[in-house]
DNA sequence: ATGGCTTCATAGTGAAGA
């Protein structure tokens, strides 16, 4: 499909987008390791999260220099997000509307014609904790400012950092993991009424290999023994869904020197 | 075994992540 172009394509751009996510846990370290993925895959969207840096230290014309323009919402140490785009960003959005909140979890912006939101979902640290009941209101907030934004923007992305695993085949042990945070039945409610508004998972529209996860602890050598979960998402709305031709997790990056504890996730659309 | 590792922060008896 690379190099397909239309007619109706003034610009002379490709019909084709490739989306990636990636939860980056510090920019700053991992500023080489994302300039090398850029130029090795050269996806038209990236999205960040925990770039865990001011707005004021982001590196934009580094990412300027590898052809990428970018828009970012970051505070120090925790969170962060960034969308990185080979082409003008519109209508950016920083936080959810309505939802009054210091952490830099959300960020918006038109790119093309589609409408692309990335998102690092609270982590929830322990069920039944603060930060679990935050969580969960940051998901239902986020859930109906969507159904809206849907509606004004029916050709619409929303990836990143969800937090959750959906189902049991997104979590090494299930077992071991029954009732945790990041698997709790209230998280995985609450990404199945995204679901419900019409977003799909495209990860699961594709046959993919089993045992499939986008992080995996620095500790115990989770990595290379695959004790990971799936809880980095792109999720498409219907007419993006239709034109979706693959959705891959790239591990190369996770067996790199001084990673990121999670891998990037991309999605292919094509007209 | 509530640990293990990594980051950012500060110089802790660390905090938080997932």
């Amino acid at each position: 499909m690379v190099g397909r172009f239309s007619v109706a394509n003034t610009k002379g751009l490709p019909d084709d987008m490739k989306i990636a996510t990636w939860n980056v846990n510090s920019l700053k370290v991992r500023l080489p390791q994302v300039l090398n993925w850029l130029d090795t895959n050269q996806p038209d969207v990236l999205c960040l999260q925990e770039t865990k840096q001011e707005d004021r230290q982001f590196p934009l014309s580094e990412l300027n220099q590898a052809g990428y323009q970018a828009v970012f919402s970051g505070q120090k140490t925790y969170n962060g997000v960034a969308i990185a785009c080979k082409t003008e960003p519109a209508n950016v959005m920083h936080g959810l509307p309505g939802f009054a909140d210091e952490q830099k979890r959300l960020i918006a912006a038109t790119v093309r014609d589609i409408r692309v939101i990335c998102i690092y979902a609270p982590n929830g640290q322990s069920v039944g904790s603060d930060k679990y009941q935050y969580k969960l209101a940051w998901l239902a907030a986020l859930t109906a400012w969507l159904k809206e934004e849907l509606l004004r923007y029916p050709r619409l992305v929303l990836l990143g950092d969800y937090n959750i695993a959906p189902e049991d085949r997104d979590v090494h042990d299930p077992q071991a993991w029954a009732g945790n945070v990041l698997v709790s039945e209230l998280e995985r409610a609450a990404f199945r009424e995204i679901e419900q508004l019409g977003l799909q998972d495209s990860f699961r529209r594709f046959e993919q290999p089993e045992k499939s996860y986008t992080w995996w602890d620095y500790r115990m050598m989770a990595f290379r023994r695959n004790m990971g979960l799936r809880i980095d998402h792109i999720l498409l709305s219907a007419p993006l869904a239709k034109s979706c031709t693959a959705c891959t997790i790239d591990r190369a990056p996770r067996k790199q020197e001084r990673p990121s504890d999670h891998a990037p996730v991309m999605a292919e659309l094509a007209d």
